[in-house]
DNA sequence: GTAATATATGAACATATGCTCATATGAGGA
DNA sequence: TCCTCATATGAGCATATGTTCATATATTAC
């Protein structure tokens, strides 16, 4: 692939050089951080999420996930094809059923450190109302 | 807010309706689990996940994120916006300049974790390929 | 073999998203 | 005041994404 176009982007002043140039080659490649945010994408939507949780309490099938969710077999299946591909969960089929669960260790750890920031946040919000900080940007 | 419209999906047959109808209500509410999407979404983009490292190795301005990550102002900006928005990150102002940092300890632990993943992975991966299992998925 | 059923998948559609471009805002210096 | 520069933001556009609908595939029962 053709890597390393000529970049013009000197419309923007420097203002500390020697930062920058010292922070550049520290940083993970483009590559990492775009497999991380493939990661962070399949645990970016309600619906998989929802899926990630019912599978972290016990395998099921397609069915019953579809019913668990109340949404149709075909939105579920696609978007277990997703988190298939991510290796985020595994299947076995058992006749004409076929059952998912997690295979991921890493999943409950990410939900966990998530839900502590949620938890953070919502406090913060209901702080900064009563509060004089932070009046923007609470959209 | 018109809660509980009557939803049909009774499409799809059940194969154990006992653990479905057990799972149903131990599971999160849908808002927090938006919430959780919501927080994730934001590390879903490597533009972002860009920022965010280069913020946590030290405080920036806006245009010495932009050298760094070799992009338009304008991009970097739209970025931080939503960054700001939720909160993962902080700002100040210094005369022209505003500087911005990381502002949540939650985010290192995801890193980690997210790394974690992306290596055993690529373990996984490469073993795979020189094994008979899991010829599918590998997309 | 055929029928029935569980799941997978392609196409299509509406919506969301990330960038660029142009411009607005806000602060400092003349 | 007017000008300059750093940052913010709205509009527009191209692409990505989540769902539905129709249909394909795979397995069991007959």
């Amino acid at each position: 692939m053709p890597n390393d176009e000529i970049i013009e982007l000197c419309e923007t002043t420097l203002v500390d050089a020697d930062a920058v140039a010292a922070l550049k080659p520290t940083l993970s490649s483009r590559d990492e951080l775009q497999s991380l945010a493939d990661l962070f994408n399949a645990l970016s939507d309600s619906t998989r999420l929802r899926i990630i949780e019912a599978l972290s309490r016990r395998e099921l099938c397609v069915c019953d996930l579809s019913a668990v969710l109340e949404m149709s077999q075909s939105a579920i299946s696609h978007q277990l094809r997703l988190l298939r591909q991510l290796r985020l969960v595994r299947h076995r089929r058992s006749g004409r059923l076929v059952y998912y669960s997690l295979d991921d260790q890493h999943i409950h750890g990410l939900f966990a450190i998530g839900y502590e920031h949620i938890r953070e946040e919502s406090l913060r919000t209901s702080q900064s109302s009563s509060r004089y900080l932070n009046s923007e940007d609470a959209a």
